[in-house]
DNA sequence: GATTGGCACTCTCGACGGTAGAGTGCTAAC
DNA sequence: GTTAGCACTCTACCGTCGAGAGTGCCAATC
């Protein structure tokens, strides 16, 4: 699906004299800047580079040949190609830590309140999309599987029942009973929260850390209320394995919208559906976990063809055997790689830290 | 901050003869569709007028002198003013209940799914988005005062202490014990499940149905333990309090992307970012739940200056004393009201019905 | 042999001007 | 009161043109 960053760089790098890869370093990054194509007169005056424009216009001519420049129209300054993004990413660009200064005032918003797990999520969206002024994407992290932890019946005011289940994680999850389902298990008889309590301590020690099948395995052999209820149990289980990705939060879409190569929109909707669907998510979370760092997509590179036209830089976070998500930025391809890379790598250590010490805490 | 479509007509409406309102019907309904500023001759032709382009000319000329209309340039076709549409919206407009076919279409999707309460808000917002082609905005339904329901106390797996808290309209909102305060309120001793439970059992007795600051009197005359959770509880009811407006659920910015008039994204950027200051929606909760139904906020009606190219038709949903949401969608002035307000009336009276039969199960 | 200045060439972009077309406002006739 | 006719206005569009930026190549230079 993509290159590595931390695999052997591909064949032409190694060929790169110190010369070109001085030049394709500057063009990328004036070009990230200011979004023109670059000539070769303007990247000696800007980067002080102590040849001649002539000398520069060759060097650009051999980039060009490798493949990592390319040219709007003849007389129209250099553009970096996708693989002249990827040579940068993987061996020209300094990326630099995280400032201690952005890097404290990270870590304030998220101490600043006691927030939920999906505040943490918005929030992680909204700090990603304004100090990387592209659009966010962050994926709740779920566990693989879920297993039981600790359930509760509860008889609200109004008579309603709510089943309150806490999983493994720590993650909540709640339904409410049906009525009639109740009386059935019943035989009509009354239940009151003296019973829903009693019915509750014993699926607690029964079903200790169990996962959804084995729930429903013991299912038959409970008395019917409890039996219902580990049915009902085993359907949250099952729920909560089964929507991984469902859903994603998104921040700083206007950014990308300013960008002049998406201005209009119309591009843009293709790339926003794709995101949208569940499964191109999912996809990438195998990819990205086996991984385990930063990882870029540039371009061409996205299987993908809606987005062509887009990076992205992700990271997944999380523990491999427990919860796993999803989080990085989506913007054009050119994007300032040495900020949005070191950016993703801090909020995704961050939010591992985050579940880590604070198992989640809340979840629809 | 907005005339209300269910006022008195403003005086202007009186004395428009029956030429004229044929004429600003069908200016706004022609410009709503074409987003082209609509001429005599045009309008005679599609509309089937029974009167020459010359006799359109001077009604036209009419209803701009009333300020109805709008010239862009002398030799331009006229445009509605945000106070022809809201001329339009009070008395012109043929809206039609919404489709038998679509209501059940909407139907549908909800009951497709067991969903909770925010996967509830999500759809709508999507629904929304969707079927009236414009950005959606939906907000959680809140009660006003959180009041105590149940509480429980869960030791997970993994040592860390949950308190469970089933607010009285049936939300669930969770925090995380600190270990150290738990310790200092038991004077070391250890506290396992079971005495965790007989703690929840006597606050569930005492607390049943009181508000935060109620809560918070009661909190000196408990046991340390007791009273160490009764805070956490109280501050958890006053949370959920204040976050009234905090998570707002957005669906189609695209679409309003794909209108003509905020092509390039600059202008949208200000009207997006009020939306997400929480106070702009708060602001329109009285207003709205005071009128009841649907309201619709056409341009410069709108007090906020970022507001003014854009129409909100919005309605409340919830009980009055109990939980109360917003919903409604967003787009330019030029909007197909005679669509949208259906929709969102429609949908406003089905997220009443889904919350009074099924007390919102969840919650962040 | 690498580098550079010089030069012819190419292409874009903005300005300019002219034209077609849509639309208006007015007036005189019906 | 309505309408046809007409002069007028403004925009959008098109082609042209020159300036400017940039390239590629070559011959001269170090």
């Amino acid at each position: 699906m993509t290159r590595d960053e931390s695999n052997a760089p591909s064949r032409s790098v190694l060929d790169l004299t110190e010369r070109q890869r001085i030049v394709l370093r500057a063009v990328v990054e004036d070009y990230v800047l200011n979004a023109v194509p670059v000539g070769s007169q303007a990247l000696v005056e800007r980067y002080a580079l102590q040849v001649s424009s002539a000398t520069v216009r060759s060097t650009m001519a051999e980039l060009e040949a490798l493949g990592l420049l390319s040219h709007p129209h003849t007389s129209a300054g250099r553009v970096p190609s996708d693989l002249g993004y990827r040579i940068y990413v993987e061996s020209l660009m300094r990326e630099a830590a995280l400032d201690r200064a952005d890097q404290l005032m990270i870590r304030h918003q998220f101490s600043q309140v006691q927030l939920t797990s999906n505040e943490w999520l918005r929030l992680a969206a909204s700090i990603l999309a304004t100090s990387t002024r592209s659009a966010a994407v962050v994926t709740p992290a779920r566990a693989r599987r879920a297993r039981f932890g600790h359930v509760q019946l509860v008889e609200l005011a109004d008579q309603t029942r709510l089943a309150v289940l806490v999983l493994g994680d720590g993650n909540v999850v709640q339904r409410r009973l049906q009525r009639a389902s109740i009386e059935r298990a019943t035989v009509g008889e009354e239940t009151g929260q003296a019973e829903l309590d009693s019915v509750a301590a014993s699926l607690n020690n029964e079903l200790a850390g169990m996962s959804a099948p084995q729930v429903r395995r013991r299912v038959a052999k409970l008395q019917p209320l409890a039996g219902h209820v580990a049915e009902v149990v085993a359907q949250m289980l099952e729920e909560s394995d089964s929507i991984a990705v469902e859903e994603v939060f998104t921040d700083g879409i206007v950014n990308v919208l300013e960008q002049p190569e998406f201005a209009g929109g119309a591009k843009l909707r293709g790339v926003l559906e794709v995101l949208q669907r569940s499964d191109f998510l999912e996809q990438l979370v195998p990819v990205l976990s086996r991984r385990g760092g930063v990882t870029v997509i540039i371009g061409h590179e996205n299987v993908n063809d809606a987005m062509h036209e887009v990076s992205l830089v992700f990271a997944p976070y999380g523990t491999q055997d427990s919860a796993l998500g999803l989080l990085g930025v989506l913007g054009p391809t050119r994007m300032p790689y040495p900020r949005a890379i070191p950016t993703v790598r801090y909020l995704s250590t961050l939010m591992n830290e985050l579940i880590t010490y604070h198992p989640t805490e809340n979840h629809d």
